[in-house]
DNA sequence: TGTAACATTTACCGATCGGTTAATGTGATC
DNA sequence: GATCACATTAACCGATCGGTAAATGTTACA
């Protein structure tokens, strides 16, 4: 199997785990929707675990590339980045694909922290921390460390209620939450 | 089997599904683990989906009823109510049990949101919506839904964080957050 | 054209899935 | 003590689980 064909694999995995969960998608129908035999795929992965976990990381990279273009694209000050997220926020939800987050959902059915799948969904979410706390810093936040995690916390709560009510009124109203702490971080 | 006896067997359930996630816990182990025998469940429950609406039903009412009276324990003034919220989220995410919202979890396992176990999830927070809208109209705020709903947000994506990172830490970020955007109802 | 290397398909493994059937207890009523 | 209603157990159903072995292409080079 080539390089390329392994990515294809892997991509059309990640968008089976997305839609129909970890557990629920069984490696007879991946093989199936993947067009590659469970044979092939066990040739390149040794467990369903590997499998899940390297969806996992080209999810990780997809989405805080795709995040990180789409903020810098929308604004050029870092103080108005921090607000940009939750428009790129607001695109994603209306994606008719949106199905809330890969990682909170495999947090989910992988609740210990021991597991490596729920140590990736972790680590993903530590990055992100990472790149609003670097923003932040950028913008000139009093606490920037403090207001990074006030802003992923706001983007978590969001990305949950998206999923199970108005995806378009949520994602206002974090916007609208983000503002007001963002405000709040530069004054006084 | 009594009615106490069934309550039982929910609450058991509900536990089992809790620890281990939905698709993960089978009809067999559930049996075990309850000390009910399959047949005598589904004596009860026509279906797993069934029985799993039920354990749903039992947490919205006891976490709902937990929060309101924590809340109303820690503080008699409505608005410190709306802080307290998050000083009795932190005492859960304290709890060696705590493993994330039942809810998002159903959610992420149930993704359709057709389906009555999405459904259930969504009316769990559209509940917790009406009880935090009227605490923040008792105390007074300037837009109450709205404070509200940026409240909901960071209480969802607390409990997320919580699984992930660490919990105590959040939670305390969590109370800061709800703070600030308490005081910037109020203001101006 | 023969053959070695690799990829793919088919068939299968024991275990478990959600759910059911038939046999076995068990307790109250007559 | 016989009988009837009910609860429980054990055994079983076809389907699917994650994973593997053996057979069957397919391709490249000699």
């Amino acid at each position: 199997m080539s390089a390329s064909k392994r990515d294809e694999l892997v991509q059309k995995a990640l968008q089976a785990f997305y839609r129909g969960g970890f557990h629920a998608i069984g490696m007879d129908r991946l093989a199936k929707e993947t067009g590659v035999s469970k044979t092939a795929i066990y040739k390149h992965f040794r467990t369903k675990e590997e499998l899940i976990l390297a969806t996992l990381r080209l999810r990780d990279e997809q989405f805080r590339n795709w995040l990180m273009r789409r903020v810098e694209a929308l604004a050029p000050a870092p103080r108005d980045q921090l607000i940009a997220i939750f428009d790129a926020l607001a695109e994603w939800f209306e994606e008719p694909e949106f199905k809330s987050c890969m990682f909170i959902k495999a947090s989910s059915e992988y609740q210990d922290r021991a597991h490596p799948i729920h140590a990736t969904a972790a680590e993903h979410k530590r990055l992100l921390l990472a790149d609003f706390t670097e923003r932040a810093k950028k913008a000139g936040a009093k606490e920037p460390e403090a207001l990074a995690g006030e802003l992923l916390i706001v983007k978590e709560g969001a990305i949950v209620l998206a999923h199970l009510h108005d995806s378009n009124q949520v994602a206002q109203m974090a916007r609208r939450t983000a503002e007001s702490l963002i405000n709040a971080s530069f004054d006084g």
